[in-house]
DNA sequence: CTTTAGCACTCGTTTCACCTGAGTGCTAAG
DNA sequence: CTTAGCACTCAGGTGAAACGAGTGCTAAAG
């Protein structure tokens, strides 16, 4: 069977009414519809028969159709309008995006949460590192008393730094030699070659300052691996109440709690090859707990080795159309802002003192 | 009208057998009670006392009988019989705080994660500052080409740091002399000292380094000041779905948002004062939103001028003495962990990009 | 050959009356 | 003071009937 340029207009017709709408749509709704210039029976075959080319459902004989998932499918392809965000939106997202983004270390938490806010739906967000990281210099600074500040700077620019506390006092020269000595030893090396055998040396070059070396080496091996893990924050989980399909609180509450979980650890990988937006609908999502559920999700670039990913979760019945424009325009102001790291540390022409 | 013994014996019958079932205790269901030596006749007519004192409410009058917040306050305060955690019990709480603990920047999300899941129900976590922060000693150090970092210890011995990469090449000279400078004039002092005629002053005296300045004290503005806010987290919030009170999905909805936000806020507040466990029930809340929820809290300590708080969200109808002793246990693991002079534990390892 | 008006039919939803049963309050006897 | 007994109340469940949105099919019109 043919699917004739009417067939294709009037699936969108039904899928764009059934998202608004999230009920079952009729022939006479989509007759209403301006320009669509057929009666309802005309409506009613072309209908028919894309239920019987598998686009269209039928919940019950006297019911209208819904999208199948093969719908959506073509609808989210081809058919769907693009949505043009306003100016006001795309100014909106990238200004909140700048103003939020003081903190780096809590930035997937708040990237997710505006997504979720600008989409109204929940949405997760990951950083993940591809490449190893290493430490690229050891600083420690002595700090009063006995705590020395351990200082470590990796090979992604990253700092991270540990207070460390001693039961006994440590010279300041021993200090110098300790970080040399990491410094020589420890350095541009990856964590696999953090072998007990090199750290039995450092241990016994370490001389007065050897207490200090146990602390430090678990210390950068924690961070070091933890840079290996993907960094992931899921927020406005609730949102999803307010969709008609989980009213359902038993159906809410599974999805819910799967959202918190590793369920949503495998969608990195699906964007691992795929460019810019990629949207999964339904039956087309491995976890299981997401078989009803439509996920869209665009990458987005971090530099230094990172790539970031957001996207949202929610019922098949999404607005694809605004949601993927939404999360482009996320994913744009992301990597702008990410492309220029100069402007983050220069010194901002001062708000207030 | 006297509160017999046999009458409060009545009500925490009633009260125990509401939060097992969630639906209205009638006599009948008391009187197969054991050790309930009465008919459901005698039952009734206590029961109908305690309705007119105010103890228990009818939803109609052929319903049985739910405890009003009258009676849920007195539950708590006298009636409800402690609940014993079992051996097994108190270790996982306690064991699995000790295991997640390494971050302690995340610290607070873990720990409501661990509240919430011991629990069953929605859990807030806050640690706050009272006291003023201020900076206790700066570190620069020179980080290659034209890098810097900020190291910022502060009065808590919690250190932040941050990189700071320059349009300009600065000597290690330059570094060493607007080291010294920020310590001389801008450490040992609180925020508000910090007016725009001493940041003019040390600009001016900064020499070379200069442009390095407003960064540096925006940071440190940043970080003193976010010092000052409460630090806060939510978790399990889905939780609350699985309670049969909140099978209304809007009623859900509308806790659930609140949950995020700032009504929780004042929580803390409530806290100062009080002492050990607190329970507030029903409208005794003061947010709005809460007025048919009920909020179970406790403090623990942190030392180094925090004070952290841990406490859950639910149906007035939940099992106060199982989550009163649950919060207890965890609060008092917290304390010991943080009374822990172990170095492993002291330090607030503080990671910046 | 395509489109459309008309019509009988289907089937989920709503409405309403009725019944059921858990639970009550009261009274009178133990 | 306690309890058995009884009339009464009322939310929730059940089922029949009416409703109506939507369909598929047929036959006439374009």
């Amino acid at each position: 069977m043919e699917l004739t340029e009417r067939k294709k207009k009037v699936l969108r017709s039904v899928v764009d009414l059934y998202i608004r709408t999230a009920e079952p749509v009729g022939s006479k709704a989509i007759t209403e519809l301006p320009d669509m210039k057929y009666s309802s029976a005309t409506i009613r075959n072309e209908m028919a028969e894309l239920t019987t080319m598998g686009y269209l459902e039928q919940p019950h004989t006297s019911a209208g159709r819904i999208p199948s998932a093969a719908g959506y499918r073509l609808y989210v392809d081809e058919l769907m309008l693009d949505y043009r965000l306003s100016m006001d939106e795309t100014k909106s997202i990238s200004s909140a995006i700048e103003e939020k983004m003081q903190r780096v270390d809590k930035m997937m938490e708040k990237v997710a949460k505006l997504v979720s806010q600008a989409t109204d739906l929940p949405a997760i967000s990951v950083a993940s590192r591809h490449g190893n990281a290493a430490v690229k210099r050891f600083d420690l600074i002595q700090a009063g008393e006995n705590s020395v500040i351990l200082v470590v700077m990796l090979s992604n620019d990253e700092v991270v730094n540990k207070l460390i506390k001693l039961p006994v006092n440590v010279s300041e020269a021993d200090i110098k030699i300790l970080s040399a000595l990491l410094n020589a030893t420890m350095a541009e090396i990856p964590l696999e070659e953090y072998t007990p055998e090199l750290l039995d040396r450092v241990m016994r070059s370490a001389g007065a300052a050897a207490a200090l070396v146990p602390v430090i080496v678990d210390f950068t091996t924690e961070t070091l691996r933890r840079q290996g893990t993907a960094n992931m924050a899921v927020a406005g989980q609730m949102r999803l109440l307010g969709q008609p399909e989980y009213r359902d609180v038993d159906k809410a509450q599974r999805l819910l709690t799967s959202l918190d979980e590793e369920a949503l650890s495998n969608l990195p990988a699906v964007m691992q090859n795929a460019n810019g937006t990629k949207v999964l609908v339904g039956p087309e999502n491995v976890a299981s707990e997401l078989k009803d559920t439509s996920v869209v999700m665009t990458k987005f670039d971090i530099g230094d080795g990172m790539q970031g990913m957001i996207g949202v979760v929610g019922p098949t019945r999404m607005d694809y159309a605004k949601v993927t424009a939404r999360l482009s325009c996320f994913a744009e102001s992301l990597s702008k802002m990410f492309a220029k790291p100069e402007q983050q540390q220069l010194p901002a022409p001062d708000k207030e003192a």
